[in-house]
DNA sequence: GATAGGCACTATCTTTTGTATAGTGTAGAT
DNA sequence: ATCTACACTATACAAAAGATAGTGCCTATC
């Protein structure tokens, strides 16, 4: 099954054919990482979303939305009422997946000094590069 | 340390003005995922790695390469002979990280028949509604 | 000796993606 | 009567990614 798209050795991220690289590359934006991350405690509307979302436009928080719903990963409830009320949860395959990315997360917060010292030297050299 | 950006409650890659939110968008490309992934299995020249990654150009090969090396997770050494010889490496953080990602990459390759079902699914309901 | 190819890029152009801003219709609160 | 909240949608603009071609140097081929 699907043999004539990533064979002969299997599923490969590193083939730009392989239908793993494009489900690597829906999960590589900082909105898909932060909206799981949101979700994992439990169902939240879109306004709520937005407002632990600093910074997400409405567009790109629909948009991320819509992909995660249409991948399986958020499943959509929508409550027939006025004004409107829809409800986004985790499914089964988000929550699996809602561990890893939140690792991400995690090591982001935690390596902040790392990374900064890292760039702060990085700048220096890069200064005494143009100056020498 | 740090205070006047993220807290009173610690570093938070949801708010936009925390520095890890910015190391989170840094890491959040599939190209970082499949050069940490490649150079996870050691040093690698510039060839090698693009030959190992289908479809990325040399200019985004390179750019990633450098912003790898500005926030300290890759090394480039650079031979002076000709033709050039340049080989990167991970650095110890860029190992630590690299078994994160490679975990994202691993649950990319392992659930493609997931979301390829969700799609279809996704995909077939959009046609009824679209049809009803 | 002209041609092709590898090396590690750089430069330019086009396309795609993300961001900013404003607007939709309904209903309750002020 | 105006303001807000709800969950978006639409349009215009900026930033990023991708495609294509070129750089100087050397080795190997025809």
């Amino acid at each position: 099954m699907y043999s004539d798209e990533c064979e002969p050795y299997g599923y490969d991220a590193f083939r730009r054919t392989c239908p793993s690289h494009a489900v690597l590359e829906m999960l590589s934006s900082k909105w898909v990482y932060l909206t799981i991350g949101a979700l994992r405690r439990g169902r939240m509307r879109h306004g709520e979303l937005a407002r632990k979302m600093e910074g997400i436009t409405p567009k790109m928080l629909t948009q991320t939305l819509r992909t995660l719903e249409r991948d399986g990963l958020v499943l959509r409830e929508i409550f027939p009422v006025i004004p409107p009320r829809v409800e986004y949860e985790l499914t089964a395959l988000g929550h699996d997946l809602a561990g890893l990315l939140d690792q991400i997360r995690s090591w982001s917060e935690m390596h902040v000094p790392d990374i900064r010292s890292a760039r702060l030297a990085a700048e220096e050299s890069g200064k005494q590069a143009a100056a020498g």
